[in-house]
RNA sequence: GGGCCUGUAGGGUAGCUUGGCAUCCUUGUGGCUUCGGGAGCCAUAGACUUGAGUUCAAAUCUCAGCAGGCCCA
């Protein structure tokens, strides 16, 4: 059995590394820090994932917009914590052609800062609200630290959507619907995941609250794949974005956002893949099917026939599926499409045909087993079906046998994963956790639970759980 | 932010200590025989990260840049 040279319980980054080039999603090569290149295999299958961000968006009636990639440096200056959080990664451009620019631009780093501005002509009258939009466009960060592909980049691939409304409460109203499309999108990449509140030094800068959404990678580190943030009137007092109420009054807007990443990618890749390669749930598979001919000398016609039926019946069937009649061996075939995680195989060959069967694997559990030809390709759907479940239950035993509840920092030192310790609500004494742990302040959960115990490093009554975890 | 390591055909490598001819595997291309887990044979193509320095001579030594990787903060 062929597998990756690095095993992935062996050395989770560099078997990381080792894969999303071999498996022909990315190519690092490209000589800038940070900026890799998509290779049609893995744009393919970043599309399928956005694919499934516009079907959310429009079922919750948000609307796709566009806007532009530079922004002013005066639009940006108009929050002040937000350049703050933002202003030492930021590209800036000076100049055009041989001038210098009378006012430098910038990457959009986000695009809070080239909406709202507009936001601000765009809304007048409370009818104008709730104002629902979204883009899914390239963000640039200029990361100094180490770089990783589809986790830590410069360019980053980036869902945002932006909403305004009349008051807070409906504002938070949004955060619900923010959280219910998490849920039902995430569950489609088979990705189980947690919500945490942010604690309020490590927010985005900004926001009145963020809530992360991450998932935790094989490695015991968890990844940030998204955030929803409250922004109250934050930014609408400062870039004007204001209506008239029925009443006749004047009021500034609530508004929120919702970003997701390229992130989900690393996500998929770091939770499904195995030492064969990836595996991609279904639903995102750019292939779902490949079904491999078995020739014999003198037999190609009928084979070769009965593979291109198949094809078009799960055509019919709106399954996404591949012949691959390349001149070369089977075996090698098996190997390269396990390699991209095509979620189910098929082989057809003159045995097959003989039985009226065809042989369906599994790229999951590599289970093989024949089939019926008639009426394949229901089968086939609700195989694809069952794998889909099994990577989300093998995901989340993954999620829930490394959440920790523990009461003292002595009980959470030799645990993996993600901890949670009461807390009093002090910074000093996350940082203090922070230090002993040698891991991060994820948030506390967004679920009001009691806890009814002391802080480990105060001794004071704990407000709440907290969530500590290295992170990516 | 600090420290360490690395860079040789598309990919993986040998050579570097002690300066002088660049090794092997794989991939690519053309052809023939094959095909139920990486087939075989023949022909053919392809590389020393960039710049400066030392030297008769640099893949090899020195410095800097760029890029990649690891560890710490």
């Amino acid at each position: 059995m062929p597998e990756t040279k690095t095993k992935k319980n062996e050395d989770f980054n560099e078997w990381y590394n080792e894969i999303v080039e071999l498996a022909d999603l990315c190519d690092k090569r490209y000589p800038i820090k940070g900026m890799n290149i998509w290779r049609p295999y893995g744009w393919k299958l970043m599309n399928n994932v956005d694919g499934l961000i516009r079907c959310e968006m429009g079922k919750t009636n948000h609307q796709e917009v566009y806007f532009p990639l530079l922004i002013p440096e005066s639009f940006f200056k108009k929050e002040e914590e937000h350049i703050e959080g933002f202003g030492s990664e930021v590209y800036w451009i000076t100049h055009a052609g041989t001038n210098e620019l009378e006012e430098r631009w910038l990457l959009r780093p986000t695009s809070e800062t080239a909406m709202y501005p507009i936001f601000s002509l765009w809304i007048r009258s409370h009818s104008d609200l709730p104002l629902k939009i979204f883009q899914i466009v390239n963000t640039f960060r200029y990361e100094t630290k180490q770089t990783r592909a589809f986790i830590r980049v410069r360019e980053i691939h980036f869902f945002e959507a932006h909403t305004c409304h009349k008051d807070f409460d409906d504002a938070e109203r949004q955060i619900e619907e923010d959280k219910a499309i998490a849920d039902r999108f995430l569950r489609r990449l088979c990705l189980p995941y947690i919500f945490s509140k942010r604690p309020d030094w490590d927010k985005f800068a900004g926001a009145y609250y963020t809530i992360s959404i991450d998932i935790l990678m094989p490695s015991g580190r968890t990844l940030q794949i998204g955030s929803i943030h409250q922004y109250r009137e934050n930014f609408s007092k400062s870039y004007e974005i204001s209506y008239e109420t029925e009443e006749g009054a004047h009021a500034y807007c609530h508004q929120t956002t919702y970003g997701m990443s390229e992130r989900l990618l690393g996500a998929i890749i770091g939770v499904h893949g195995d030492n064969k390669g990836l595996v991609i749930p279904p639903e995102v598979a750019p292939i779902q099917v490949v079904i491999i001919p078995i020739i014999f000398k003198g037999k190609e016609q009928s084979v070769m026939e009965a593979c291109n039926v198949l094809h078009d019946k799960l055509k019919d069937e709106n399954i996404r599926s591949r012949v691959d009649a390349r001149e070369i061996t089977p075996g090698n075939k098996y190997y390269d499409w396990e390699l991209k995680g095509v979620p189910l195989r098929v082989e057809i060959g003159p045995r097959d045909l003989e039985k009226n069967e065809i042989v369906i694997v599994r790229r999951d559990t590599s289970e093989k087993r024949p089939i019926p030809k008639k009426g394949a390709e229901k089968t086939i759907k609700g195989e694809l079906d069952k794998i889909a479940v099994t990577l989300f239950n093998n995901a989340d035993n993954l999620l829930n046998e490394n959440i920790h509840r523990v009461l003292t920092v002595d009980e959470a030192k030799n645990k993996k994963g993600i901890i949670e310790l009461p807390w009093c609500g002090k910074e000093g004494c996350a940082l203090e956790v922070e230090d002993i742990l040698e891991g991060n302040t994820l948030g506390e959960p967004i679920e009001n639970v009691e806890c009814g115990h002391t802080c480990p490093i105060c001794n004071k009554p704990a407000k709440t759980w907290m969530r500590f975890a290295r992170m990516y």
